[in-house]
DNA sequence: CAGCATCCGGCCGGATACTG
DNA sequence: CAGTATCCGGCCGGATGCTG
């Protein structure tokens, strides 16, 4: 039987191919959270990261279609990003990564003793 | 305000550092229907990858706590996969992405038109 | 303020070959 | 059957600098 790319098909693969991005799920929650300009988003980042891979990284889910982007013509310029529709309904996810995310935590600190 | 390394207090940073692997979902996915041997395990991936990469992402899934590797003292040799106790607990998010990705899937098909 | 162009280095996955 | 050792190429993220 032959193997095929199941991109598009399978539920799973297709999460994976989305939410490979190494700041993904963090930008997907802090959107969740309501609409939010660049440099707002690139201050809440937990980890410094340069406005360059921010932007590549909005750009991907923008083109995933994940998020919207609605630019303001003004100067100077503003930007906001916010959740899609499916974007939205990405919110199951994480909520169940949340729960999950925090028992792995503590399942880690009570094996390091 | 200093920026910290939030992997381990963050619930959403530490899910995407265990994530990042080409094809976790889809391991951990196969895992929760139940033990399995690697062969079996590679057979059923939907690509064709070779042993050396499977081998490499159960071994890092083995480290990070999420998988169970039982070895059977016998010729030839058997070697079992499934989940760990936290592993188990991670089904919640395969659920969550099962539905969140087949309305992605859905979402896309509908927009190519 | 937001974004793009470009360069660079590291990491990760794939291929091949060998071991018990 | 399961795994390791090694090499290699590509991709992705980080850094820097320029644009409107």
């Amino acid at each position: 039987m032959e193997k095929k790319n199941l991109f598009g098909v399978c539920p799973y693969v297709t999460s994976q191919k989305v939410l490979t991005g190494k700041w993904s799920i963090y930008i997907m929650y802090l959107l969740a959270k309501g609409p939010i300009r660049f440099n707002e988003l690139q201050r809440q980042m937990p980890e410094e990261m340069t406005h360059t891979t921010l932007s590549r990284q909005l750009k991907t889910l923008e083109e995933e279609g994940l998020i919207n982007r609605i630019e303001y013509a003004q100067i100077p310029p503003k930007v906001e990003y916010s959740l899609s529709e499916i974007g939205e309904k990405f919110k199951i996810v994480l909520d169940a990564l949340e729960i999950w995310g925090n028992e792995y935590i503590e399942c880690m600190k009570s094996k390091k003793k």
